[in-house]
DNA sequence: GTGGTCTAGACCACC
DNA sequence: GTGGTCTAGACCACG
């Protein structure tokens, strides 16, 4: 897998796999209906506990990112990740907000700002080979 | 003051006062040389410890976002907030990084994200008055 | 350890903590990746308040010398320590030049100034079996 | 007077007030049975407290290095400041102590911490003049 | 009256 | 078992 963890970081182990599946799917590495490897080969592979694994493919399953089989195992949700609604909007929204405020004290440009988000769309969805 | 904390809230109750104070800032109801109540008399407002008054303040110090006067109190950096610089920019990327992730895999477009984005910005640079 | 704490000086306790550390890893004593023992212990080996450790420790993580881990502990940064810089070398200069004024007030020799200093420096980078 | 309080320094104001009187005898700027402006007027002339003038003087005093008389005033020590004897050199050393420790950590040369040292007698004792 | 230090003790998240 | 957060309450230095 392509899954790097940064053992040092503040950032949870658990949140750290979340978010770099989320990102691979995000890419495009991972797509509906792929397999995931199994919890305690994955586990293994990264160093890190069961139940860390555990805990954020249970997560993930919950926000409908991923399928828990008990024998076909963990897939990405085979019919896609549920669209944003409005709440989901919301939340981002409050998320965002420490970001922009912190941003605009410190003087950063909004343009500036919206560039660096648009350079992060590019990344994630530019085809693989051209990366 | 203006602040409001969410006692029910997963993120810190030091983390929320920080934001607040920061978006306080950015929205230009706290200006450089605004002094800040009393440790204790703020704690007592929000109905929180004085300890966790404290660890916000201080940070935000540590930031320069603040200076703390022994005798004087609490003031908004009168020199004004330091200048985002280069390492700022990366960090801010790496953090909003996820957000960005998860909103692609989630259909979300980039111009939602990026008007969404605009209208934070407009939130806190818009006059008061017009509220 | 081999830490010892004077709770009748003017000096905080955490104060003291943290120049003990500094000097354990000046001593040799500390290495790079060398675990602390845990907050509670440390505090009740030293019998202080486990909050005041947590303070010394802190501080230290943010002048990078310590590196805390929410699950394995209080290590010192395996890079080592990072080099003084210009920075570094001006609040020293200016820590420095009350004793300097002080002493030449009271008729201290510059080369005995420079002896003792030279003294200390001995004092830390012999080996630990020569003391 | 020469004197340049902080208002924003951590150090409280009577230490700076005592550090920058020695560092004036230092200089050679005030010298034995020179006398000093009286408490209150150094009070106005630094727009501080009377109290803290007064704390700065008191401690000086203990020192030896004022000698405070009811009516004539506070004067430099007209005998001269008492010669450093082997409590003091005790003292010093571990005040010199924890900068030794953290420098060394940090990676300075012991002939950098040296000749920092030598610079900081030298801007002592020259000559006013070649200020 | 201000912030700084210290204590005692609780509950939680993570692994 | 580890550190992180939060509370309640004490005493001190400074001005």
């Amino acid at each position: 897998m392509f899954i790097q963890l940064d053992l040092q970081s503040k950032e949870p182990l658990y949140e750290q796999l979340k978010n770099q599946i989320v990102e691979g799917i995000a890419r495009g590495r991972l797509k509906p209906g792929d397999r995931l490897p199994a919890v305690r080969t994955l586990a293994e592979d990264l160093g890190i506990n069961l139940h860390t694994v555990r805990k954020a493919f249970q997560e993930l399953q919950q926000e409908n990112f991923l399928l828990i089989h008990r024998q076909k195992g963990v897939v990405i949700n085979p019919e896609g990740i549920p669209e944003a609604d409005a709440a989901y909007m919301e939340i981002l929204k409050e998320n965002l907000r420490p970001f922009v405020a912190h941003s605009l004290c410190r003087g950063v440009d909004m343009n500036d700002f919206l560039n660096m988000t648009k350079q992060l769309f590019a990344e994630y969805t530019q085809k693989e080979g051209e990366n």
